[in-house]
RNA sequence: GUGGCCGUAGCUCAGUUGGUUAGAGCGCCAGGUUGUGGUCCUGGAAGUCGGGGGUUCGAGUCCCCUCGGCCACCCCA
């Protein structure tokens, strides 16, 4: 039924069973990109409202959950704007950038940062899409070159497979490529941000599709006809690099050669790595500068991650620049396609079902006395059905059981001995 | 943010064209039967019908608002 009290909108508890799986997931991929060198940081749930409004995170800017500021004499008339100064962050790239800012000095001079940490979005929640939900996200600051992408896609690669998440896409494109393409068919520079959000429809809409849009968002004809010639000859490519660069217009073919360089250092480092070249790939982010990718998988609809690089936003924080790359992997959307199988922790789960004629102290003594033979114990109270009880405790995880009465007498001897401990199922 | 579908006991659901104290199965509790604490029998606890208004003599059933879930769009992890 519909509880009359509730998680707020698109955020959920987690009940036990749920926790734990999410527990050994996270461990998971914690000890991947630990063994990448990545080191682990935390950076608050908040940053300034004018930092996160940049003008650069795209229309995640226009889902940031606002807190008002402090102290603000309720009988006074605020504008909107100027009653909050703080928000939550809608992703983990600006807070590392902020971070990094920050505390450059005491950072190696190439930082591999590891962050796990929720994130928020005020959008409207569905399967696999929450307001309130975790990002996985590794960035390689001050590496200018290939080696950053490379690296962060084979780790990411391999964090997914350890978890037996495998047939893994990486769609690779470049900020470089597009805005070359775009220029090369005559679109105005002013017109680039709308015609990126049509292009990056293409695997949805189809071709027809694409230059539908373009003619309802009034977008000049020449242009678009000469767009919609290059997609033609995009979607022929089929995602294979060569072919797809050849199809490139203009000054496009030579900004994708760094995806080449990316490609070739994935393939040689981790042979079998699905890559695929997609010249329609925008994201919405707008501080991307370079590379730019997406991760999905076929059991899910849309992306399991995503990422790209960053080189002006430390810049921004501290005056001088500092490339930086990063990929983050989205931990619900993850989750849900870890096997099931995966989850058995291998504990000894003892349950101890008692009866309320047994002594507290008796209770907790024998309990003591298992865990010190390394088991997990748990008392529960014996309920009227005790077959209904053991099946549930069984489907629980737990492996052995024990029955405490009148009759229990304290601990003697040594482990379980005095106990008659039984095999669950 | 826009549009659509859905919301009845712990769980799965029934509730007829609006009409008396809202039902079932499972589970739970109590008692009894019984060679097993299983089965079976009897009884019991438990529902603000997601919430709030309205229409009506009367609403779980109709209307409006609202909260939440799901789906499409938007966008994204």
């Amino acid at each position: 039924m519909a509880a009359t009290v509730q998680a707020p909108r698109g955020m959920r508890d987690f009940l036990p069973g749920e926790k734990l799986r999410r527990e050994l997931v996270l461990r998971s991929i914690r000890e991947s990109f630990s063994s990448y060198g990545y080191q682990e940081i935390e950076t608050p749930a908040v940053e300034e409202l004018s930092r996160l409004e940049s003008g650069e995170g795209g229309d995640n800017e226009k889902l940031i959950f606002k807190i008002l500021r402090r102290g603000l004499d309720p009988e006074l008339a605020v504008a909107p704007v100027a009653a909050a100064d703080l928000g939550l962050r809608f992703d983990l790239t600006l807070p590392l950038a902020r971070f990094y800012a920050s505390h450059r000095g005491e950072l190696p001079e190439v930082f591999r940062a590891l962050q796990i940490a929720p994130v928020w979005r005020a959008e409207r929640p569905q399967r696999g899409r929450y307001r309130q939900f975790h990002q996985c996200d590794i960035d390689v600051v001050g590496e200018p070159g290939a080696v950053a992408e490379v690296e962060l896609i084979a780790a990411t690669l391999d964090a997914l497979e350890a978890l037996g998440v495998g047939g893994v896409t990486a769609r690779l494109n470049d900020r470089g490529v597009l805005s070359a393409i775009l220029d090369a068919c005559g679109f105005a520079p002013g017109a680039r941000s709308e015609v990126l959000v049509t292009l990056d429809k293409l695997d949805k809409l189809g071709m027809d599709g694409v230059s539908a849009e373009l003619a309802e968002r009034e977008l000049p004809k020449g242009p678009s006809e000469r767009l919609v010639e290059v997609l033609a000859g995009l979607e022929a490519s089929e995602g294979d690099f060569d072919a797809t660069f050849a199809a490139l217009p203009g000054r496009a073919a030579e900004q994708a050669e760094r995806l080449v360089a990316i490609r070739d250092g994935v393939l040689e480092a981790k042979p079998g790595a699905d890559l695929v070249a997609d010249a329609a790939l925008v994201r919405g982010q707008g501080y991307y500068t370079g590379s730019i990718f997406e991760l999905r998988h076929p059991d899910f609809p849309g992306s399991i991650g995503g990422g790209g690089r960053y080189d002006g936003m430390v810049g921004r924080f501290l005056g001088t620049e500092v490339p930086a790359c990063g990929l983050s992997i989205g931990f619900e959307r993850v989750v849900e396609l870890v096997d099931a199988s995966r989850y058995r922790p291998e504990v000894r789960k003892v349950a101890l079902v008692y009866g309320p004629e047994v002594p507290p102290g008796r209770l907790v003594a024998w309990q003591r006395r298992l865990i010190g033979v390394g088991a997990q114990v748990r008392l529960v109270p014996r309920r009227r059905n005790l077959v209904h009880q053991l099946e549930a405790l069984g489907t629980e995880g737990f492996g052995e059981w024990a029955e405490l009465d009148g009759s229990t007498r304290a601990p003697a001897g040594a482990g379980a001995a005095g106990l008659d401990l039984r095999d669950l199922r």
